[in-house]
DNA sequence: TTTCATTTGAGAATCATTTGCAACAAAGAC
DNA sequence: GTCTTTGTTGCAAATGATTCTCAAATGAAA
Protein backbone atom coordinates (compact mmCIF):
# COMPACT_ATOMS: atom_id res chain seq x y z
CA UNK A 1 0.00 0.00 0.00
CA UNK A 2 1.24 3.19 -0.95
CA UNK A 3 1.71 6.55 1.22
CA UNK A 4 -0.84 8.01 0.27
CA UNK A 5 -3.28 5.40 0.53
CA UNK A 6 -2.21 4.57 3.80
CA UNK A 7 -3.00 8.25 5.41
CA UNK A 8 -6.27 7.97 3.88
CA UNK A 9 -7.26 4.68 5.65
CA UNK A 10 -5.94 6.15 8.69
CA UNK A 11 -8.01 8.87 8.39
CA UNK A 12 -11.00 6.92 7.14
CA UNK A 13 -10.74 4.83 10.02
CA UNK A 14 -10.68 7.47 12.49
CA UNK A 15 -14.53 8.85 10.96
CA UNK A 16 -15.69 4.78 11.38
CA UNK A 17 -15.21 4.98 7.41
CA UNK A 18 -13.89 2.36 5.24
CA UNK A 19 -11.50 2.10 2.37
CA UNK A 20 -12.87 0.79 -0.30
CA UNK A 21 -12.26 -0.28 -3.48
CA UNK A 22 -13.77 3.16 -5.05
CA UNK A 23 -11.91 5.26 -2.84
CA UNK A 24 -9.11 3.14 -3.03
CA UNK A 25 -9.79 3.96 -6.63
CA UNK A 26 -10.67 7.78 -6.53
CA UNK A 27 -7.78 8.22 -4.38
CA UNK A 28 -5.53 6.55 -7.19
CA UNK A 29 -6.81 8.36 -9.95
CA UNK A 30 -6.27 11.83 -8.00
CA UNK A 31 -2.53 11.39 -7.47
CA UNK A 32 -2.29 9.85 -11.13
CA UNK A 33 -2.98 13.32 -12.68
CA UNK A 34 -0.23 15.73 -12.17
CA UNK A 35 -2.26 19.38 -13.25
CA UNK A 36 -5.23 20.43 -11.13
CA UNK A 37 -8.38 18.58 -11.92
CA UNK A 38 -12.20 18.75 -11.59
CA UNK A 39 -14.95 15.91 -10.51
CA UNK A 40 -15.48 14.82 -13.89
CA UNK A 41 -11.91 14.65 -15.10
CA UNK A 42 -11.72 11.81 -12.23
CA UNK A 43 -14.93 10.46 -13.60
CA UNK A 44 -13.42 10.17 -16.68
CA UNK A 45 -10.43 8.43 -15.41
CA UNK A 46 -12.48 5.77 -13.56
CA UNK A 47 -15.59 5.71 -15.07
CA UNK A 48 -14.60 2.14 -17.05
CA UNK A 49 -14.69 0.69 -13.10
CA UNK A 50 -18.03 1.40 -12.47
CA UNK A 51 -17.63 4.33 -10.25
CA UNK A 52 -20.25 6.86 -10.45
CA UNK A 53 -19.83 10.70 -10.50
CA UNK A 54 -21.53 11.16 -7.20
CA UNK A 55 -18.66 8.65 -5.35
CA UNK A 56 -16.36 11.02 -6.83
CA UNK A 57 -18.29 13.81 -5.70
CA UNK A 58 -18.55 12.59 -2.26
CA UNK A 59 -15.10 11.19 -1.91
CA UNK A 60 -13.63 14.86 -2.76
CA UNK A 61 -14.79 15.90 0.54
CA UNK A 62 -12.91 13.03 2.39
CA UNK A 63 -9.30 13.31 0.69
CA UNK A 64 -9.79 17.27 1.75
CA UNK A 65 -9.97 16.24 5.04
CA UNK A 66 -7.61 13.93 4.99
CA UNK A 67 -5.32 16.55 3.67
CA UNK A 68 -4.28 14.79 0.42
CA UNK A 69 -5.41 17.23 -2.24
CA UNK A 70 -6.58 20.57 -2.07
CA UNK A 71 -8.64 23.20 -3.67
CA UNK A 72 -7.32 25.69 -6.17
CA UNK A 73 -8.47 28.23 -8.60
CA UNK A 74 -11.93 27.36 -9.99
CA UNK A 75 -12.44 27.84 -13.22
CA UNK A 76 -15.71 27.82 -15.38
CA UNK A 77 -17.74 27.37 -12.22
CA UNK A 78 -15.90 24.03 -11.44
CA UNK A 79 -14.11 23.07 -8.32
CA UNK A 80 -10.86 22.40 -8.92
CA UNK A 81 -8.07 20.02 -7.07
CA UNK A 82 -4.41 18.77 -6.51
CA UNK A 83 -3.14 16.28 -4.94
CA UNK A 84 -0.80 17.40 -2.22
CA UNK A 85 1.88 15.02 -1.29
CA UNK A 86 5.02 15.36 -2.81
CA UNK A 87 3.73 18.71 -4.02
CA UNK A 88 5.03 22.03 -2.38
CA UNK A 89 2.62 24.39 -1.83
CA UNK A 90 2.87 26.99 -4.36
CA UNK A 91 0.65 30.16 -5.33
CA UNK A 92 -1.44 30.16 -8.20
CA UNK A 93 -1.09 33.09 -10.67
CA UNK A 94 -4.34 33.01 -12.98
CA UNK A 95 -4.91 34.48 -16.38
CA UNK A 96 -8.40 36.42 -16.69
CA UNK A 97 -8.14 36.16 -20.42
CA UNK A 98 -6.44 33.14 -21.40
CA UNK A 99 -6.76 30.82 -18.06
CA UNK A 100 -3.28 29.89 -17.91
CA UNK A 101 -2.30 29.09 -14.67
CA UNK A 102 1.08 30.00 -13.34
CA UNK A 103 2.65 28.48 -10.30
CA UNK A 104 4.91 30.11 -8.03
CA UNK A 105 7.05 28.63 -4.93
CA UNK A 106 5.93 29.46 -1.65
CA UNK A 107 8.66 29.84 0.22
CA UNK A 108 9.50 33.31 0.73
CA UNK A 109 5.79 33.90 1.97
CA UNK A 110 5.25 30.78 4.52
CA UNK A 111 7.47 32.65 7.37
CA UNK A 112 5.37 35.61 7.56
CA UNK A 113 1.94 33.41 7.35
CA UNK A 114 3.40 31.03 10.56
CA UNK A 115 4.04 33.56 12.40
CA UNK A 116 0.75 35.57 12.06
CA UNK A 117 -0.92 31.73 12.58
CA UNK A 118 0.51 31.25 15.88
CA UNK A 119 -0.18 34.77 16.59
CA UNK A 120 -3.96 34.23 15.65
CA UNK A 121 -3.48 30.38 17.44
CA UNK A 122 -5.00 29.11 14.38
CA UNK A 123 -4.90 25.67 13.07
CA UNK A 124 -3.80 25.90 9.27
CA UNK A 125 -5.04 23.58 7.02
CA UNK A 126 -4.94 24.86 3.78
CA UNK A 127 -3.11 28.20 2.25
CA UNK A 128 -4.85 29.36 -1.00
CA UNK A 129 -2.27 32.08 -2.88
CA UNK A 130 -4.43 33.20 -5.84
CA UNK A 131 -3.54 36.17 -7.92
CA UNK A 132 -5.29 37.09 -10.92
CA UNK A 133 -4.82 39.63 -13.48
CA UNK A 134 -3.28 39.05 -16.88
CA UNK A 135 -0.15 37.13 -18.18
CA UNK A 136 2.65 38.74 -20.24
CA UNK A 137 1.12 37.38 -23.24
CA UNK A 138 -2.18 38.74 -22.64
CA UNK A 139 -1.07 42.01 -20.91
CA UNK A 140 -1.09 44.12 -24.36
CA UNK A 141 -4.19 43.68 -26.51
CA UNK A 142 -7.52 42.57 -25.20
CA UNK A 143 -7.26 39.35 -27.04
CA UNK A 144 -9.97 36.85 -26.70
CA UNK A 145 -8.58 33.43 -26.60
CA UNK A 146 -9.50 30.71 -24.94
CA UNK B 1 -20.78 62.57 -6.97
CA UNK B 2 -18.35 60.05 -4.25
CA UNK B 3 -14.90 59.24 -4.91
CA UNK B 4 -16.16 55.44 -5.68
CA UNK B 5 -19.26 56.83 -8.55
CA UNK B 6 -16.65 58.97 -10.58
CA UNK B 7 -14.25 55.95 -10.35
CA UNK B 8 -17.66 53.42 -11.52
CA UNK B 9 -18.51 56.08 -14.17
CA UNK B 10 -15.22 56.77 -15.84
CA UNK B 11 -14.92 52.87 -16.25
CA UNK B 12 -18.32 52.75 -18.18
CA UNK B 13 -18.05 55.42 -20.13
CA UNK B 14 -14.88 53.86 -21.83
CA UNK B 15 -16.67 50.88 -22.15
CA UNK B 16 -19.61 52.32 -24.09
CA UNK B 17 -21.91 51.61 -20.85
CA UNK B 18 -23.94 54.17 -18.41
CA UNK B 19 -24.15 55.08 -15.35
CA UNK B 20 -27.49 54.26 -14.67
CA UNK B 21 -29.64 54.40 -11.42
CA UNK B 22 -30.18 51.00 -10.82
CA UNK B 23 -26.16 50.85 -11.27
CA UNK B 24 -25.43 53.80 -8.88
CA UNK B 25 -27.88 51.98 -6.01
CA UNK B 26 -25.89 49.05 -6.34
CA UNK B 27 -22.48 50.30 -6.08
CA UNK B 28 -23.74 52.24 -3.42
CA UNK B 29 -24.80 49.42 -1.48
CA UNK B 30 -21.80 47.76 -1.95
CA UNK B 31 -20.18 50.75 -0.38
CA UNK B 32 -22.25 50.76 2.41
CA UNK B 33 -22.02 47.07 3.78
CA UNK B 34 -18.46 47.13 5.52
CA UNK B 35 -18.54 42.95 6.02
CA UNK B 36 -18.20 40.50 2.75
CA UNK B 37 -21.47 40.58 1.04
CA UNK B 38 -23.12 38.24 -1.97
CA UNK B 39 -24.87 39.02 -4.45
CA UNK B 40 -28.37 38.14 -2.74
CA UNK B 41 -27.15 40.55 0.00
CA UNK B 42 -27.17 43.68 -2.29
CA UNK B 43 -30.91 42.78 -3.29
CA UNK B 44 -32.16 42.59 0.03
CA UNK B 45 -30.55 46.05 0.45
CA UNK B 46 -32.23 47.66 -2.46
CA UNK B 47 -35.19 45.34 -3.67
CA UNK B 48 -37.25 48.09 -2.63
CA UNK B 49 -36.20 50.07 -5.17
CA UNK B 50 -37.42 47.57 -7.72
CA UNK B 51 -33.69 47.02 -9.20
CA UNK B 52 -33.78 42.97 -9.42
CA UNK B 53 -31.62 40.44 -8.66
CA UNK B 54 -30.44 39.53 -12.19
CA UNK B 55 -29.17 42.99 -12.50
CA UNK B 56 -27.17 42.86 -9.37
CA UNK B 57 -25.47 39.73 -11.01
CA UNK B 58 -24.86 41.62 -14.22
CA UNK B 59 -23.67 44.48 -12.19
CA UNK B 60 -21.00 42.42 -9.60
CA UNK B 61 -19.00 41.82 -12.91
CA UNK B 62 -18.26 45.21 -13.78
CA UNK B 63 -17.56 46.35 -9.95
CA UNK B 64 -14.96 43.89 -10.22
CA UNK B 65 -13.18 45.02 -13.49
CA UNK B 66 -13.77 48.53 -12.64
CA UNK B 67 -11.82 48.13 -9.88
CA UNK B 68 -14.32 48.92 -7.05
CA UNK B 69 -15.15 45.29 -5.43
CA UNK B 70 -12.92 42.35 -4.92
CA UNK B 71 -13.89 38.39 -4.49
CA UNK B 72 -13.49 36.89 -1.24
CA UNK B 73 -13.89 33.82 0.75
CA UNK B 74 -16.74 31.85 -1.41
CA UNK B 75 -19.27 30.40 1.02
CA UNK B 76 -22.17 27.97 1.02
CA UNK B 77 -21.65 27.95 -2.79
CA UNK B 78 -22.47 31.53 -3.05
CA UNK B 79 -19.65 33.68 -4.36
CA UNK B 80 -19.08 36.49 -2.15
CA UNK B 81 -17.09 39.98 -2.70
CA UNK B 82 -16.60 43.28 -0.63
CA UNK B 83 -15.26 47.28 -1.53
CA UNK B 84 -11.88 47.70 -1.97
CA UNK B 85 -11.10 51.50 -1.66
CA UNK B 86 -10.69 52.81 1.81
CA UNK B 87 -10.20 49.09 2.38
CA UNK B 88 -6.21 48.04 2.83
CA UNK B 89 -5.64 44.26 1.23
CA UNK B 90 -5.77 41.74 3.77
CA UNK B 91 -5.62 38.05 3.96
CA UNK B 92 -8.54 35.66 5.18
CA UNK B 93 -8.41 32.93 7.68
CA UNK B 94 -11.86 31.08 7.48
CA UNK B 95 -12.70 28.90 10.13
CA UNK B 96 -14.10 25.27 8.21
CA UNK B 97 -16.06 25.04 11.85
CA UNK B 98 -17.46 27.85 12.56
CA UNK B 99 -17.43 29.68 9.52
CA UNK B 100 -15.62 32.94 11.37
CA UNK B 101 -13.22 34.97 9.07
CA UNK B 102 -10.67 37.34 10.73
CA UNK B 103 -8.66 39.34 8.59
CA UNK B 104 -5.13 40.18 8.31
CA UNK B 105 -2.77 42.76 7.30
CA UNK B 106 -1.06 42.01 4.08
CA UNK B 107 1.59 44.25 3.98
CA UNK B 108 4.28 41.83 5.20
CA UNK B 109 3.66 39.56 1.89
CA UNK B 110 3.23 42.57 -0.48
CA UNK B 111 7.05 43.17 -1.89
CA UNK B 112 7.75 39.77 -2.00
CA UNK B 113 4.39 39.06 -3.93
CA UNK B 114 5.48 42.36 -6.11
CA UNK B 115 8.63 40.90 -6.81
CA UNK B 116 7.43 37.81 -8.23
CA UNK B 117 5.05 39.86 -10.63
CA UNK B 118 7.32 41.85 -12.03
CA UNK B 119 9.91 38.60 -12.63
CA UNK B 120 6.52 36.82 -14.22
CA UNK B 121 5.73 40.35 -16.41
CA UNK B 122 2.43 39.35 -14.38
CA UNK B 123 -0.27 42.19 -14.64
CA UNK B 124 -2.02 41.70 -10.85
CA UNK B 125 -5.88 42.83 -10.44
CA UNK B 126 -6.74 41.06 -7.63
CA UNK B 127 -4.67 39.07 -4.48
CA UNK B 128 -6.75 36.68 -2.80
CA UNK B 129 -5.17 34.86 -0.16
CA UNK B 130 -7.05 32.66 1.95
CA UNK B 131 -6.12 30.45 4.69
CA UNK B 132 -8.22 27.61 5.72
CA UNK B 133 -8.73 25.70 9.32
CA UNK B 134 -9.22 25.59 12.67
CA UNK B 135 -9.88 28.92 14.68
CA UNK B 136 -8.56 29.22 18.15
CA UNK B 137 -12.29 28.59 19.58
CA UNK B 138 -12.92 25.35 17.35
CA UNK B 139 -9.15 24.18 17.70
CA UNK B 140 -9.69 21.82 20.68
CA UNK B 141 -13.03 19.82 20.45
CA UNK B 142 -14.99 18.70 17.34
CA UNK B 143 -17.52 21.12 17.76
CA UNK B 144 -20.53 21.94 15.36
CA UNK B 145 -21.33 25.34 15.51
CA UNK B 146 -23.16 27.68 12.84
C1' DT C 1 -39.02 64.53 -30.19
C1' DT C 2 -36.84 61.17 -32.98
C1' DT C 3 -33.50 57.79 -33.07
C1' DC C 4 -30.74 54.05 -31.78
C1' DA C 5 -28.06 51.57 -28.58
C1' DT C 6 -28.05 50.05 -23.99
C1' DT C 7 -30.53 48.41 -19.90
C1' DT C 8 -33.84 46.02 -17.31
C1' DG C 9 -37.38 42.82 -15.05
C1' DA C 10 -39.40 38.48 -15.16
C1' DG C 11 -39.09 34.08 -15.64
C1' DA C 12 -37.03 30.16 -17.93
C1' DA C 13 -32.81 27.64 -18.56
C1' DT C 14 -28.19 25.93 -17.01
C1' DC C 15 -25.41 22.99 -14.84
C1' DA C 16 -22.28 21.76 -10.95
C1' DT C 17 -23.17 19.62 -6.79
C1' DT C 18 -26.13 17.23 -3.38
C1' DT C 19 -29.50 13.88 -1.76
C1' DG C 20 -32.98 10.06 -1.03
C1' DC C 21 -33.33 5.51 -1.27
C1' DA C 22 -33.09 0.67 -2.13
C1' DA C 23 -29.58 -2.73 -3.24
C1' DC C 24 -24.70 -3.82 -1.92
C1' DA C 25 -20.39 -4.78 0.29
C1' DA C 26 -17.05 -4.62 4.33
C1' DA C 27 -15.65 -6.37 8.71
C1' DG C 28 -16.15 -8.43 13.10
C1' DA C 29 -18.37 -12.06 15.90
C1' DC C 30 -19.55 -16.55 16.02
C1' DG D 1 -17.68 -20.28 6.39
C1' DT D 2 -22.44 -17.62 7.99
C1' DC D 3 -24.72 -13.94 10.40
C1' DT D 4 -25.35 -9.15 11.52
C1' DT D 5 -24.56 -4.67 11.64
C1' DT D 6 -23.26 -0.55 9.58
C1' DG D 7 -21.25 2.01 6.09
C1' DT D 8 -21.32 2.47 0.80
C1' DT D 9 -22.93 3.05 -3.82
C1' DG D 10 -25.53 3.82 -8.25
C1' DC D 11 -29.26 5.99 -10.04
C1' DA D 12 -32.32 9.46 -10.68
C1' DA D 13 -34.38 13.34 -8.87
C1' DA D 14 -33.71 17.66 -6.38
C1' DT D 15 -31.26 21.87 -5.37
C1' DG D 16 -29.75 26.35 -5.98
C1' DA D 17 -26.62 29.88 -7.55
C1' DT D 18 -25.86 32.09 -11.70
C1' DT D 19 -26.88 33.06 -16.57
C1' DC D 20 -29.74 33.86 -20.37
C1' DT D 21 -33.80 35.32 -23.42
C1' DC D 22 -36.66 38.69 -24.92
C1' DA D 23 -39.82 42.26 -25.10
C1' DA D 24 -40.56 46.64 -22.96
C1' DA D 25 -38.23 50.76 -20.92
C1' DT D 26 -34.71 54.22 -20.74
C1' DG D 27 -30.67 57.23 -21.73
C1' DA D 28 -28.01 60.22 -24.56
C1' DA D 29 -27.42 62.69 -28.53
C1' DA D 30 -29.01 65.26 -32.31
MN1 LIG E 1 -1.21 24.03 -8.47
MN1 LIG F 1 -12.22 40.89 3.87
ZN1 LIG G 1 -3.20 35.15 -20.52
ZN1 LIG H 1 -14.04 28.37 14.42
Amino acid sequence: MIDHEVQFKKFLQKQGLKLTRNRARILEAAFSVHEHFDAEKLYDLIKADNVSLATVYRTLPLLLEAGLITRTVRIGGRDRFEHILGHPRHAHWLCENCHAVIETDLSALLPAINKEARALKFDIQNISINISGLCWKCKGGANDSQ
